[in-house]
RNA sequence: GCCGGGGUCGCCUAGCCUGGUAGGGCGCCGGCCUGCUAAGCCGGUGGGGGAAACCCCGCGCGGGUUCAAAUCCCGCCCCCGGCGCCA
């Protein structure tokens, strides 16, 4: 028989000393590939222990049926004696089975070859885009994060210091109130007002009208999954402090549109004619952001909830490499499309989640803070998570089948994405430019703005030059 | 939320009352046959372990009764219909 498994899992069968190269590239310690696989192979002697036990006891119950009053009588004595025998057995099985379970699935994938080996610091830029507007004393930051790491950018200097984007929306605008918010909610909670909304809203609209004209499915999934669910799309073990749960039931909140969107196919056989499958997902994200600490503690760059438009693939394993740098350049073409000067990164092996075997990073670049931020991250997950979640293809030659790999990517998340417009569209009078692509998701309504966002308490005309 | 009906190997379906190897159809895969195609015929078509022979597990999920559970009992999930409630 074929046998049809996880990447991973028949490298630690099969290559244990490969897979112990792809964890050491993670910085993690590569003992757990050890431990698994003697992990494993007790798993899978005793199963064979115990199911020879089982047949045996097998072989008598089927005779039972048969058998003369004055045998039957003798072969239940017997048949409860193995059952005696096989009650300690299964038991051990059951304990066996549970931590079989829990080292596998705490494997991480694999990283592929192009992926830069080292710690954070490792991350490459592979392409920049745009202008960037450098405050003349963030010039050494700016060159080192471009220059220096091999990209040559764009850029002006300017004498002004921009604000940032935390003050640009609560003091300049006055369209944004988290201090209301931490009474009511908490920290990281947030009101937004008007133009912001507006903004927001057409940011959205903006992403779902150029994804659906490639030919993505528009989707609006579940906001909240079981927990089995949760388990299988992300190292929940790694992130359990990220992800919300509701009390008193077996459910949780999604961190975006991905887990939900991963599981859309959850313990399906989808024939290979079908593949790939793309999505476009748009839903709020909840994440508890617990360990941040106080990063980004001031404004909406790193939020409880927001709204994200996410990328989703299906597709065959000989697909996915491909699908990935598509899914990049989708993201991209919205960013460019926006005017945001960024630069994309592959992030180093031991930055990587665990469910990705490469991931790309959109960074733009702040101008008030002198540094990128992450605003969207493509990934390739290969069959991690649809190992988890069964979810097959069948080639029809020859009845083949395998597990599927999935992508993901984001589209574009609202709210980080409104603190990059703050801040590189502003004027030094702080009226912020909108991004004219955007222009077509706000004409249709009276009251959204068109051009420029104003600063509050100053007139309309200071720039109706 | 309450009452009733249901969930079977990709899809459809039999088996459940009365416990004893899960049967059939469709689709698909392989082969035979065949100027070609179609039809027809034969075999295969859930998961795990094993080099293989073969073995185990599997009838929504989890428990229980029994030598033996798709079948009997209990809890849960989901679907359909009716009632109630409701943006």
């Amino acid at each position: 028989m074929p046998s049809m498994s996880w990447s991973v899992l028949e490298l630690l069968r099969k290559d244990p000393e490969a897979l112990k190269e792809h964890v050491r590239k993670r910085l993690m310690d590569v003992s757990i590939v050890d431990k698994a696989r003697e992990i494993d192979t007790a798993w899978r002697k005793f199963q064979t222990e115990i199911n020879e036990v089982r047949h045996r006891h097998n072989v008598i119950s089927e005779k039972i049926a048969k058998a003369s009053p004055e045998e039957r009588q003798r072969l239940v004595e017997e048949a409860k004696r193995l059952l005696g025998q096989l009650q300690d057995m299964e038991k051990r099985m059951k304990e066996l089975d549970e931590l079989w379970e829990k080292t596998i699935r705490s494997l991480p994938n694999i990283v592929h070859e192009s992926v830069p080996v080292g710690d954070e610091s490792a991350s490459k830029p592979i392409r920049v885009w745009g202008k960037a507007r450098v405050y003349k004393e963030h010039l050494d930051q700016f060159l080192e994060e471009t220059a220096k790491k091999g990209v040559e950018m764009d850029y002006e200097v300017i004498e002004w210091k921009p604000i940032g984007h935390a003050d640009m929306l609560e003091n300049v605008l006055g369209l944004g109130d988290t201090e209301k918010a931490s009474e009511v909610a908490g920290s990281r909670f947030y009101y937004l007002f008007d133009d912001i909304v507006w903004l927001d809203m057409a940011l959205l609209w903006y992403a779902v009208d150029f994804l659906t004209q490639k030919g993505y499915t528009l989707v609006i999934p579940p906001y909240m999954l079981r927990g089995f669910v949760i388990t299988s799309v992300i190292d929940y073990e790694g992130l359990k402090d990220a992800i919300y749960k509701i009390e008193g039931e077996d459910l949780y909140l999604i961190g975006t549109a991905e887990h939900s969107l991963a599981a859309l196919h959850m313990g399906e056989e989808i024939d290979e004619d079908l593949l790939p499958l793309k999505y476009v997902g748009i839903s709020p994200s909840f994440r508890k952001e617990a360990g941040a600490g106080n990063r980004d503690l001031k404004g909406i760059f790193r939020v409880h909830q927001f709204h994200k438009v996410e990328q989703f693939v299906f597709s065959l394993p000989e697909q996915s490499w491909e699908i990935h740098e598509e899914l990049i350049r989708n993201a991209e073409e919205l960013f460019k499309g926006l005017g945001l000067p960024f630069r994309v990164v592959n992030i180093a092996s031991g930055d990587l989640g665990a469910p990705a075997a490469k991931k790309y990073d959109l960074e733009v670049w702040m101008p008030a803070q002198g540094r990128f931020r992450e605003m969207v991250s493509a990934s390739n997950d290969l069959d991690w998570q649809s190992y988890r979640l069964k979810i097959r293809f069948v080639r029809r030659k020859g009845r083949v089948k395998g597990y599927v790999h999935t992508l993901n990517s984001t589209g574009i998340a609202s709210t980080r994405t409104i603190t990059a417009i703050l801040e590189n569209n502003q004027d030094p009078e702080g009226v912020v430019e909108i991004p004219k692509i955007l222009r077509k998701y706000l004409e249709p309504f009276a009251k959204a703005p068109k051009d420029y966002i104003y600063p509050r308490k100053k007139s309309a005309s200071a720039k109706s030059f």
